[in-house]
DNA sequence: AGAGACTCTCCAGCTGCTGGAGTGTACAAA
DNA sequence: TTTGTACACTCCAGCAGCTGGAGAGTCTCT
């Protein structure tokens, strides 16, 4: 019979862990006597010695308390297996990103941006596709879709926040005849009119880049962005969206224009 | 200004997050109404896409901190690499023991035994280098080593737990004329007499594996100790130590004796 | 009897949130 | 003006697997 401290010296756990053990029910003392002293046997040390083997082998307190009392270890460990594949392909995913930031510390004007994966809702848009002849006509195209929608609906509300973004719908970065999808989120489906469709937008997983500043600097943010991709093994997996958070409608400055860019991919 | 549920969505952050943000000092609102309410600005959008980035990289709240406070962002996240690449290093081995025990299902006698990895301390010992005919030779030479020493120093103490150990020096397994090195841990150095020596054994990361039964069948443990070693991508760095728990000395039964073989390795 | 080594229990802390209880606030409909 | 609903607030507990520390009891040797 050995006492905590001697067993914990036999099986080089600390004497901690051992009542740690003890108090969740994973290894129990042989005895215990009347001063509440905990006494092992070696008994006692080949069952610790398989606890840690499993512990080593990244199992859970839980996981390896089921296998003890008989549950399929099989099963447990293969669902560890995936947990640990996908664990190790969430770092690697978190190094490459470090290693990206890292090299682009020379490259001055990224270190501006910077990218992040987020999952982005359904939502209910009214849209129009459209080919635009350049940049500028945004500023009158925009509102006049909207104030066609509204005049056919007048009481179709806008979500709160609001999420107006125009997809582009060219593989391809061009200056001219672009073709574009105009959308803004609603809180329902209304009335369509014209060339102005509703549809739902199913969620999906994007990389977002905040751009500050005039659209003319975008060409930097999108560079930037499918630098990212293409350097952290993602794979684009629809057309690009331009979120319009700031802009002319409620900041004078066309440096404090926010527009946020959001490229559909999946993890290679 | 947006409250927190609508900063929440168009942030793709929760409110409890946020919430958080503010807590530890990371992220602070514009400002607080008199309700307490909390008001963000794109300001702050653009401040928390840069932590997200950085979170999503797998920093931790306070290197960010640190970040946003002006510290030397390229120490961190390089510091940050190697701790990552430390953590991948980790789950992969602990996938390579996974997939060791999977496959070792089929093989059944494997079942049986489990490999640990342990620090072992360094200790002094006195010990005694010989050539023995066979196995059975420790019968009768080990208890004379250990009465030989005894005699030389009578209040010499062995170490509470016992360590009492053979080494062997052979670099393949044989049945005769065994090159060993018998060893017990005492607390301190003695008398040196005949061929029995006294030195410190340095610390040792092994690999463990426990073997109850007759030492007729320690090869099995051996062949399932070295098979665990190549498989798991260590290495081995020095002679096996054979470590003898219970024994004839304190359980009858010879199903009862354990042996702890530990080999000296180090990871590939 | 005292000293020193050992053991005990209980509580807090680590990380980055998440969930819940209980309560207060804003805004629109009745 | 009331009422309802959605939203906001502040605590507090919990997760995993220990680790550290406080304060108290026990064992063993001198």
């Amino acid at each position: 019979m050995f006492r905590i401290g001697e067993f914990s010296k036999l099986s080089k756990m600390t004497v901690k862990t051992l009542r740690y053990y003890d108090e969740v029910g994973l290894l129990a003392p042989e005895k215990v006597d009347l001063a509440r002293y905990r006494y092992y046997t070696t008994d006692q040390l080949v069952k610790l010695h398989y606890i840690q083997s499993l512990r080593q082998a990244g199992l859970s307190i839980e996981e390896i308390g089921n296998i003890l009392s008989g549950k399929d270890a099989e099963e447990i460990l293969i669902r560890r297996k995936l947990q640990l594949e996908t664990d190790i392909a969430e770092k690697t995913d978190q190094l490459s990103r470090i290693d990206f930031i890292l090299q682009g510390k020379e490259e001055d004007y990224f270190m501006n941006y910077q990218a992040t994966i987020k999952e982005i809702p359904e939502c209910i848009v009214y849209s129009k596709k459209m080919t635009i002849p350049n940049y500028d006509a945004y500023f009158t195209e925009i509102p006049a879709i909207g104030a066609e929608c509204a005049a056919a609906n007048p009481d179709l509300k806008c979500t709160v926040p609001g999420y107006c973004f125009v997809i582009y719908l060219d593989g391809e970065y061009r200056e001219k005849d672009i073709n574009v999808e105009y959308c803004e989120a609603v809180d329902r489906f209304g009335n369509e009119v014209g060339d102005i469709k509703f549809k739902k937008m199913p969620a999906i997983t994007a990389v977002s880049v905040m751009h500050k500043g005039p659209y003319s600097d975008l060409g930097k943010a999108y560079a930037f962005v499918f630098k990212w991709i293409e350097e952290n093994n993602y794979i684009v997996t629809g057309s690009p969206r331009e979120s319009y958070i700031d802009g002319i409608w409620n900041k004078e400055s066309i440096d404090e224009w926010l527009t946020e860019l959001q490229v559909p991919v999946q993890k290679k």
